[in-house]
DNA sequence: CCACGACTCTGTACGACGTACAGAGTACAA
DNA sequence: TTGTACTCTGTACGTCGTACAGAGTCGTGG
């Protein structure tokens, strides 16, 4: 089974194909048989389009052989799988992404601010990859980038190495996470819209929900309404970033002390 | 498809489900034909109890069916498919957590803190629910409980209604985020233990890795080692509660001044 | 009292999925 | 030129959720 879920297959022919098998010992000197009518590239490529445009459902390996005017069994030629399928995706769309470096000039909150911006921007390009896991994906070129990228981010605040790899970790993961939950509320909204359900489940709710024994629930409920993206990117990046001055803070206390 | 989406069935159906028609206004009267061997809730109990101990994936309706002692097209006379079906079981599993109540005097902080471990501690009994979407679950007496509790917790910070169900949203989603992380990384060290793939791995990396081109990247992921959950949840949650009690000050200075 | 019909439970079957496998065709190497 | 490594294809298997038709079971209206 497939399970969506990067980092799925066998990791060292993943790396290989990750890396594209550059500074593999064996050069491949001349190859037998037919030359082949596509690359790893077109098929990573095509995978990419066809979640991006239909999700990741939608994505098949006979959906994608159709899409590259192929039979299914074909792009199994590039590709040992579809878990490996799925690592390649995630690293091409990281590898693509625009990582201007940061100015030395450029406050830590600003650029840790651009890291969590950008990776939204990367969420909301494909959203697919909020649908999937990504924890400690396969090292190929576009993740280690990304990485050295971000990590840069957190110059300058005072962490341990080890400190900014879990700060840089969580920040993501906040991003992730937000990505996800809008995305499911889009889609829930997609199939029903918030009033049809209101007038459908409304009658229901009212007869079985009793008000005295939620009065929380009932008042800020309604006062929160349909889920808001926005308003919990802005305070969960705002929790992110005072957190990092505290931490910021202590670091200083205890270099002044010592 | 079934997509382990809480929410992915019809609404009202699975309302009635959750209330277990509880209120409804026709009675139901005399029923015809056989007595149902079993409830809704024997069938949502073996389908938790299979999911807690093999995951998510082996919750397969033929399985359960198995468990029940009884026929897979069976359980579709209890439930109106797998969508539904995981619905009750989340709805089930929040019902059962212990909500004990805050004490008057007890410090937000604490309060915080304890929804969010409460929270992390019903995830590792139940694995599965970081496998799916929780955002906005259908409102069964389970979900309302918890989050009419959990809203609670927030009392006396100064938040006003909607902020104060964004501010709890984002500790679940963090709970949640990093649980899944967890979840993941042991998954896959499970399938291969770090010491093997880096024995494995470790040459094409070295071979393929400018060393000059990644510096920081090779510097930070040696500290940082293996994913480290505790770690990052112990951040997070400082995260959180700096936020929290930045916008408390906000909110008293604006007090103060009006 | 009895037969109707609602209801439960079952077996079979369909269409999707990922992919194993055997074969046909192709082009380089000896 | 022949062997062989390779590409591409068609068919097929086992899995999944579940539609559907039928057989059995019981409360109920005549």
């Amino acid at each position: 089974m497939t399970k969506n879920r990067s980092g799925g297959g066998d990791p060292v022919r993943t790396l290989e194909l990750l890396w594209r098998a550059a500074g593999t010992p064996e050069p491949p000197a001349g190859r037998r048989g037919p030359r082949q009518g596509l690359t790893v590239d077109a098929v990573v490529g095509a995978a990419v389009e066809l979640a991006d445009a239909e999700g990741l459902d939608a994505l098949t390996m006979r959906a994608l052989a159709q899409r590259l005017g192929v039979t299914p069994m074909t792009v199994y030629t590039y590709v040992p799988g579809k878990a490996e399928l799925l690592d390649l995706m995630l690293d091409d769309a990281y590898g693509r992404m625009e990582l201007t470096p940061f100015g030395p000039d450029e406050p830590w909150r600003d650029r840790v601010t651009r890291v969590a911006r950008d990776n939204r921007a990367l969420l909301v390009r494909h959203p697919w990859i909020p649908e999937m896991s990504v924890t400690r994906p396969p090292l190929g070129p576009g993740v280690i980038g990304k990485y050295e990228h971000e990590l840069a981010a957190f110059e300058g605040i005072g962490l341990p190495d080890a400190e900014r790899d879990t700060a840089l970790t969580h920040l993501l993961g906040f991003v992730h996470s937000t990505a996800r939950a809008a995305a499911d509320a889009a889609e829930l909204n997609s199939r029903q819209s918030d009033n049809d359900w209101w007038a459908e489940a409304g009658p229901l709710l009212a007869r079985v929900i009793d008000a005295e024994r939620y009065p929380l629930a009932g008042r800020v409920g309604e006062a929160a309404g349909a889920y808001n993206p926005d308003a919990v990117w802005a305070f969960g990046l705002q929790c992110v970033l005072e957190g990092l001055e505290r931490w910021a803070e202590r670091q200083a206390d205890g270099a002044g002390r010592r």
